[in-house]
DNA sequence: CACCCCCCTTGACGGGGATCAAGCGGCCCG
DNA sequence: CGGGCCGCTTGATCCCCGTCAAGGGGGGTG
């Protein structure tokens, strides 16, 4: 695990948060820049903040002041109803961007804890907008992750509007597969960093049909699963799964 | 009904698609501005289309070049998966923005078709991103209006993922009123301008089950329906139904 | 004005997934 | 290293809502 010290802002730390020599740079910021762009950008992050499993980055009804992209780690959105209970609204892995639920309202309406320890780097939203006009490509690219954000969203509207229960849970499992091979990590094999239970809010089921799906899915040759550890085995069986029972229905 | 005519664009047409005469400037743009800046964004809106009910007014996949604005109408959203099976994502009225699904990806992922005859003012996006720049109040303003439509997007998520279906039928209509209101029409009374197979693909249920809780909801003395007419005799009690069932699960 | 199509309503029945319940095991903390 | 708690699995049962089916009525069109 990584030391958690934190020096003092200065040269060193300026450097520690240079988007320009961020290996993670290509998801969260746009391509194509030359050198001297790319030092325009760095001013955009005024510091990282490390988040330990189970904090939150900030809760509903907080003040919003600046958005953040995940620097390792990973993070689960949720909503909170009236009466207390909760909705996992989206799960945000390394080089995603948190935050933009709070720029229409000056204050956020979900709150983001983390399902690991993590970081993120704190982008202050008035210096968001401000580069953004004078650097069109930053506006560009900002303007595309807050509509790619819509798109995601409408997607899992679809999930849960017109999918079942099986199909749901072989769609999430793609998508994560996607996700994390896109971000180097090994595509067939991986560690779920949530609970039965958060991944069943997020997909509109229980926690026990949850379970008893993967169980499905392992005695289908689809899956291997032991508790949080995932293997998959089919891929192109999960996604047919997503796709055939849409005609069932 | 309107006249459909449409004259060549001079000072008339020029006149007619000035943002500073609409009524509904308030919910379109900014608030707030003096005269001068207000003029500055009469050359957001390139122009108005006229869509007939049952047209749309883009596709899914096709090239993304604008943004809309709702002058007057209705219109739904759709999701298009794989099969070929209908999801409806949103629904929208007067003073309400069209399109941001495009941006993302320069390509709209979603159909946008008129349930009645309406009207949008089309604003290209180029045009919306040169104008955000020089113009500090309509970029903070088109940030919030796609903040919105996450912050809208995510409460969907939450109605699908978590109510039952008297809940968001409940729910729904609630949302439904509000909005009406928010334009000048009645809160209590009026002409639901969709099927119920829209209203149920959108809310994650079937017709029939619409239909039912419909008449159930009659029943109970919370509404009255003939057909797409609605009054809304008891809306306490409908924000009652929408936070009582949470409790019950 | 009359026809016809589409939309809505209502009933009967069945199933997918929720609920209730019990037991196990991994992992964290002391 | 050992205990305990939390999360996972699996079974039994129930019920909400989907499915299938039939009939009625409103509104748009010829």
């Amino acid at each position: 695990m990584r030391t958690m010290n934190e020096p003092a802002l200065g040269t060193l730390a300026r450097l520690r948060t240079a988007c320009s020599q961020c290996s993670l740079r290509e998801l969260c910021l746009p391509v194509g820049l030359d050198a001297s762009e790319l030092a325009t950008l760095d001013t955009l992050v005024s510091t990282r903040r490390k988040v330990r499993r189970g904090d939150s980055l900030f809760y509903g009804g907080e003040p919003f002041s600046a958005l953040y992209a995940v620097r390792f780690g990973f993070f689960k959105s949720t909503l909170t109803s009236g009466d207390g209970r909760e909705q996992v609204t989206g799960f945000y892995m390394a080089g995603e961007i948190l935050g933009m639920d709070g720029i229409g309202a000056d204050r956020h309406t979900c709150t983001l804890t983390a399902l690991e320890d993590s970081e993120v780097c704190v982008m202050p939203f008035a210096r968001v907008e401000d580069l953004s006009r004078s650097f069109e490509p930053l506006q560009r690219h900002f303007h595309k992750v807050l509509s790619r954000e819509i798109v995601r969203d409408q997607g899992v509207m679809m999930l849960l509007g017109s999918m079942r229960a099986e199909e749901r849970l072989a769609a999430f499992l793609v998508n994560l597969s996607q996700r994390l091979t896109a971000r180097g990590f090994s595509a067939s094999e991986f560690v779920l960093r949530m609970t039965r239970d958060e991944i069943g809010s997020y997909l509109g089921m229980k926690l026990e049909t949850v379970s008893r799906l993967f169980s499905r899915f392992q005695e289908d040759g689809l899956i291997e699963v032991h508790q949080k550890h995932v293997r998959i085995l089919d891929i192109a069986g999960l996604k047919r799964v997503t796709a055939q029972a849409q005609n069932a229905s």
